[in-house]
DNA sequence: CGCGGTTTACTGCACTCTGCAGTATAGGGT
DNA sequence: ACCCTATACTGCAGAGTGCAGTAAACCGCG
């Protein structure tokens, strides 16, 4: 066990396992829900994490058996919870955003005004299916207390920032889409409209915080 | 050249070598500045983009030199512009966010209130940051126009989305160490705080929009 | 009661990407 | 003459991704 640092996707899975027991396949299944919105993974690092996880120590296996079929069932250990609770104190990444369809802003000069609208519209769309599914969870939370009811109040503040993070997106998109209505192509607003795009960089941006949408 | 499709850092290349031929260091320079808080990439991948473009016909290569010391200057293709401009006009995948701090708060019930009050005081700061970096970029289109003024209009664009999204985080950061105030430690709330998790998980959530600071 | 679709429970493989270290020249200040 | 910084990259180990594949258990339906 040479003590290299859990990778976030590890400490996420100490996260699960200081509540209860859980097999691999489950402990997958979890980190792919809503987790995976904060944290990325995908289901093949998921499995990865588990085995350098007790190569280290931090989680103990155990066999059962439907039948033929077997299942790991992972525990944590106590140098586990210790490595939990001491990666809490120690200083955070900040949050790093990957937004392909903001690059694609950026270039659509070399693309049509419409492959732009499109782009928009469907982040627009992407984002409000998102916004959705929070807030239906938080419904969830709210009624039953969640899967983790322990938790309840730690899920609500995540909660609260992910649909305001969505709104957001909702909001750009609407507002940038309201701009592109006054651009004739994708590569002339640079030298005909610039006062607009002086409005637009204008630090405060009054005018677009009073045009979101009031329904959101 | 086994027809790969580039990755979104291939398309950012060939969107910079759309405007004027770069070496391969002042590609590596160029998307690591601003454009790392939309699309990351590590250094190391930026020289290895170029080397797969290359070898897909998308980019030529020449080679000048300062004294002894070699340095490869890039240029797109015509079949380099096409795939930029037929990319652009493809489905877009979702914006993703990988959030550290938001997966500590998930786990803080491990730590101590003082640990979750670092991690979001740290979230704050790097956003705070983060937001005056584009402010002061935007003001530095607004009077020169930017590093690429035929551009202008897109990055007034993802300028306006980018202050928005730090100040969202802004406002979370403030509006959760508010919420922590009332907490006794990062476990009991689940239970004696019933009521106030409700109210946080409340669809609208009027209370935290009109507490946001008016300053932001 | 047998059949097919879904769920459970993973593993293998090729490739990409990251993080860190390392190499070496050029230019500018003291 | 010396040192620091900027330029201009390359090598390598390890982590992570995406896709495919395997195989047993469960469940409804005719």
């Amino acid at each position: 066990m040479p003590d290299r640092e859990p990778s976030i996707t590890g400490y996420l899975t100490l996260g699960l396992l200081a509540g209860r027991d859980w097999s691999a396949y489950q402990l997958a299944e979890q980190l792919g829900r809503g987790v995976a919105e904060l944290w990325p993974s995908a289901d093949r690092g998921r499995y990865a994490v588990l085995t350098r996880l007790r190569d280290e120590g931090l989680v103990d296996t155990r066999q059962e058996h439907t039948g033929k079929r077997a299942r790991t069932i992972y525990s944590i250990t106590p140098e586990g919870r210790e490595a939990l609770t001491r990666w809490l104190s120690t200083p955070v990444r900040p949050p790093s955003l990957e937004f392909e369809g903001m690059v694609r802003v950026l270039l659509s000069d070399q693309g049509s005004l419409d492959d732009l609208r499109r782009t928009l519209a469907q982040t627009r769309e992407q984002a409000r299916a998102n916004r959705d599914m929070f807030a239906r969870y938080a419904a969830f939370i709210s009624e039953t207390g969640g899967t983790f009811p322990e938790r309840r109040h730690l899920f609500a503040l995540a909660n609260t920032f992910m649909i305001g993070h969505y709104d957001h997106v909702i909001a750009w998109a609407d507002w940038a889409a309201q701009q592109l209505d006054t651009w004739p192509d994708t590569v002339t607003p640079a030298t005909t409209h610039q006062a607009q795009v002086r409005e637009m960089l204008a630090p405060g941006r009054e005018a677009w915080q009073a045009n979101g949408d009031p329904s959101l």
